[in-house]
DNA sequence: CGTGCTTTCG
């Protein structure tokens, strides 16, 4: 605690209560010394001073405290357009961007950091397309100039999206703008363009750094290992341990992924038993994932298994999915039945991850029933399916569908197009209609019927109506892609001589000539 | 003398 009044005690001025409470909300522990320090500001009449009021609220907002915030920005006697930055960024990082937006719209003024911090807050709540729309917007506004945070959110906005002519344009524009190409625009963009599918571009954009950090050789390292260039991960990794660089726990993330996806057992395993004792990092949940992924996926179930029940860290929703799934592609209904009997038993309220997975894997063996009752078993416990979902970019305008898709404008048209596309690419023998991985249970021509109406494919026979013969197809993914989909890529690419490049939830998959870039590994 | 914003993975 604090001792407010000793007889001796010099009384600090204005300067020294600001710097107080900056250092304060550096510190997440020091929330009470925080509180007794406004109570010194109280005491001591500084209220009205505009920096010791904006240092106040910018500490009431960092530690998510928005009423005490709101409360010191309504008895502020003088507000600049710092005080509103700082009161929108605290609603912005708590979600509410509604209000963070009202705010944003009410300011007398707006600077450069105040549209930063509200395309931060959209790029942050995963409202990408807004997030693009507030950069447009920004542009527009003459009296103020884009700055290094801006560029940096809304790369990650295009990589997030897959928005790959509004990320080209963006870099552009930085060459030609007066922002200076930082090692955070740098990383910003490697991370952009392999996300975006063009990996050949991060790879330029790398090679041209003269130094390094260990941000840029992460992102590179993730953007390999998600296109299923595993070997170059390492590559790349060898080289950077080599110049000195020391990696940090999500560049072990990415190399371990990048294993896992192209099946380097024995590298991936080097690398997680030598975290701790090379780098001193300790392995998370996550670097756990990785490695229960890696060994399950190349069929070694009993030995990620093994993984699971010896783990220092108790297992969640994404390790028992991991092993699931490897149950899934190996078709082991016997482990995957052991696995749910001990979740159920570890914690009987929380697993409904594991019943989506367990129903694809008895629909992936033809146990109609079976799933049925894990079915029903989802619905009694309410689990909630996120819907897939699939984007394309077509003329840098982004256009979003959903499974089963009835609210795009164009459906008719794309659904005519999709059942043609389908019907050619059947008659070539090049594809045969899959439908294991349909939850429900319905009957024959009813799954195909729900197949064929998966995001993805919506997606592509959108992207054949409005692109150029020739030119690649990309599209984005929140789910991974379904066998039949993946099936259906393939055959599309060869049918119609077109690249395909689909990002799904866990990595890209680049289809020319019939084939898959993931060697259908995934 | 002091205040607000940003990156790699889930």
């Amino acid at each position: 605690m604090l001792v407010l009044s000793r007889p001796n005690l010099k009384i600090p001025d204005k300067y020294t209560f600001t710097f107080v409470i900056t250092a304060c909300s550096r510190h997440p522990m020091m929330v009470n010394y925080g509180e007794s320090a406004h109570g010194m500001v109280i005491k001591n009449r500084y209220e009205s001073d505009m920096f010791v009021g904006n240092s106040l609220l910018s500490m009431y907002t960092i530690f998510s405290k928005m009423e005490g915030a709101r409360r010191v920005f309504d008895e502020m006697p003088q507000r600049d357009v710092v005080t509103w930055t700082s009161l929108v960024s605290g609603y912005a990082k708590c979600g509410d961007l509604d209000t963070a937006q009202n705010l944003f719209d009410k300011m007398p003024e707006r600077n450069d950091v105040s549209w930063a911090v509200m395309i931060a807050g959209y790029v942050g709540g995963g409202k990408y397309t807004d997030a693009l729309r507030h950069f447009n917007d920004m542009l527009y506004d003459d009296k103020v100039k884009v700055n290094e945070a801006v560029i940096v959110c809304v790369l990650s906005a295009c990589a997030h999206l897959g928005a790959i002519d509004q990320g080209k344009w963006v870099h552009v524009y930085i060459d030609k703008s007066e922002v200076a190409v930082s090692s955070n625009i740098l990383t910003a963009l490697i991370d952009m363009y392999a996300k975006c599918g063009r990996i050949d571009c991060a790879k330029r954009v790398f090679n041209r750094i003269s130094e390094r950090d260990v941000f840029m050789w992460t992102s590179m390292i993730s953007g390999l290992s998600m296109h299923g260039l595993g070997k170059d991960a390492l590559q790349i990794f060898s080289q950077m341990l080599a110049e000195g660089i020391k990696p940090d726990n999500i560049t072990l993330l990415g190399v371990l992924n990048g294993c896992s996806h192209s099946g380097l057992v024995a590298e991936g395993c080097s690398i997680f038993y030598n975290m701790e004792p090379l780098w001193g990092i300790v392995p998370k949940i996550a670097h756990y994932g990785c490695l229960i992924d890696l060994l399950g996926r190349a069929g070694q179930l009993i030995r990620a298994f093994e993984v699971v029940k010896s783990m220092p860290i108790e297992p969640d929703v994404v390790i028992w999915r991991a092993l699931l799934s490897s149950c899934r592609i190996h078709c082991d209904v016997g482990l995957g039945e052991r696995i749910i009997d001990h979740i159920a038993q570890l914690d009987p309220s929380n697993h409904g991850g594991g019943h989506v997975l367990l129903s694809n894997l008895y629909a992936a063996i033809g146990h109609w029933d079976k799933v049925a009752g894990a079915r029903n078993m989802m619905s009694e416990i309410g689990v909630e399916l996120s819907p897939g979902c699939s984007w394309i970019e077509v003329d840098g305008v982004i256009h979003e569908f959903f499974a089963a898709d009835r609210l795009h404008p164009r459906i008719v048209e794309i659904h005519k197009k999709l059942n043609e596309v389908l019907q050619r690419i059947s008659m070539k023998g090049f594809y045969i209609p899959n439908t294991k991985q349909v939850l429900f249970d319905l009957s024959e021509e009813e799954k195909e019927q729900a197949v064929s109406w998966h995001s993805e494919k919506l997606a592509v026979a959108f992207g054949l109506l409005n692109t150029e013969v020739g030119t690649p197809i990309r599209i984005v993914k929140n789910l991974r892609i379904c066998e039949d989909c993946h099936c259906a890529m393939k055959a599309i690419s060869r049918v119609f001589s077109r690249e395909i490049v689909v990002r799904d939830r866990s990595r890209f998959h680049t289809f020319r000539e019939g084939n898959c870039s993931c060697s259908d590994y995934w």
